[in-house]
DNA sequence: TCAAAAGTGTTCTCCCTACACCCATGG
DNA sequence: CCATGGGTGTAGGGAGAACACTTTTGA
């Protein structure tokens, strides 16, 4: 049996996706990880991921282990890096490209198939496999920076939220307290949400009205060259 | 003689690294290409690059082909983006991963070695090998958003600066105008740069003041979590 | 003396911030 | 009727934007 048919006049590396999945539960920021079943690290939570396909580009990539990992597709993805350290790996010499997703937690049926996956806020998130603390840092940090200047938010929340639903939302990401009256003015004076005639179902105490994200009138900012400040 | 000797079980993508590197003369955003001397692409320009060592990180790759190429160590530099298009490379699949260098432009002796390496001002960059248009669209516009937020201009300039430079720079990068008086205004009012006692010999018309970037001062700040912005 | 670039301060506006009271609903 | 969360408006301050004249020096 032919074992290493692979060859090449230079060493080359492996390489995979990683894929930091966000999810939000109305209050928390949540992360999906993965208990590897295998060694190394055998026991350990990590993020989704694997090898590249030869005939897909990393987003590609990242996609298809989204949809296996999670049975989602047309996910929110954005790459924010590319993880290299020689022994990060230490079967063989591995490099990652990372990916974040933004998807909304309540289409996420839960690990579908074999893997033991499961969602952790990100204050509880263990300690990880490889280099994913890393991963998950800097994920973090390109989720804050992003947010300020685009409505990335919105991938995380349902079709339509209540005010104080976005604003838990940008609170968590951002770690920060807002003034509900500020927030929901500001919001309003981008006209990046519209107020639906619906309401909540009175299930807490009264009735909030519920938003939906006014994705034409993002992109006629975006259009204009408008710089969105948050 | 043995010509692939290096296997794999699984196939494996070869990985470069590539380095757009940016300098300012004062006026325009420079950019360093070198010219393809062998196939492909023989003839067009390209950014300095090349494959990544087993031994080494993407960053110290990077530096590495920095140092080969411009003679610069201890630049400024920033991973953007990996690119991965099963096509890039019409000899094999690599997978390149890039990053930004900002280098004092007169620093920079010019191609000290083999290479044809010429600056080429931001607009008239002629169309260039591989996806590098891309990767060259994508490096300017990280550029522009992290001079919103990180002073990483002052990288670009000398040691002691007029005013009117630093103001050329940002308008260089942003593509946008300045009032004069406002921007030395907020400069100062964030104290990131201090005036020297020394002036500009009198070459132009009147003597300008000369300043420099006060990283203590930069440094404080961000310990503080002040959020700056541009 | 003229042209070209440098230095300098004020006003106005708008946006961000801080802040408090009433309303609806379920228990 | 009370507790909880939702809805709403205003006043003040600070930062950014607009803006013009004088100075220096070389040609």
């Amino acid at each position: 049996m032919e074992e290493n048919k692979y060859c090449y006049k230079y060493p080359h590396p492996a390489v995979t996706t990683d894929c930091v999945i966000f999810g939000f539960d109305g209050t928390k920021l949540q992360v999906l990880l993965i208990e590897r079943g295998i060694e190394p690290f055998k026991g350990k939570w990590a993020f989704p991921g694997g090898f590249l396909n030869m005939d897909e580009s990393a987003e590609q990539g990242a996609l298809r282990e989204l949809r296996e990992e999670t049975g989602l597709t047309g996910a929110f993805i954005e790459q924010f890096g590319c993880f290299s350290e020689p022994d990060r790996d230490p079967r063989e010499r591995v490099i990652t490209i990372a990916y974040y997703a933004l998807v909304k937690i309540q289409h996420v049926v839960g690990g579908d198939d074999a893997a033991k996956a499961r969602w952790f806020a990100l204050d509880d998130v263990p300690q990880l496999a490889f280099d994913h603390d890393r991963i998950l840092r800097e994920a973090v940090a390109r989720l804050r920076e992003r947010i300020h200047f685009k409505p990335v938010g919105f991938e995380l929340l349902p079709e339509k939220f209540t005010m104080r639903e976005l604003q838990s939302l940008y609170e968590a990401i951002l770690d920060i307290k807002f003034d509900r009256r500020n927030f929901a003015k500001k919001m309003l004076h981008f006209d990046l949400v519209t107020q639906l005639d619906e309401t909540t179902w009175p299930t807490a105490r009264r009735a909030a009205n519920l938003f939906r994200f006014n994705k034409q009138n993002y992109d006629e900012l975006k259009r204009k060259g408008f710089q969105l400040e948050f």
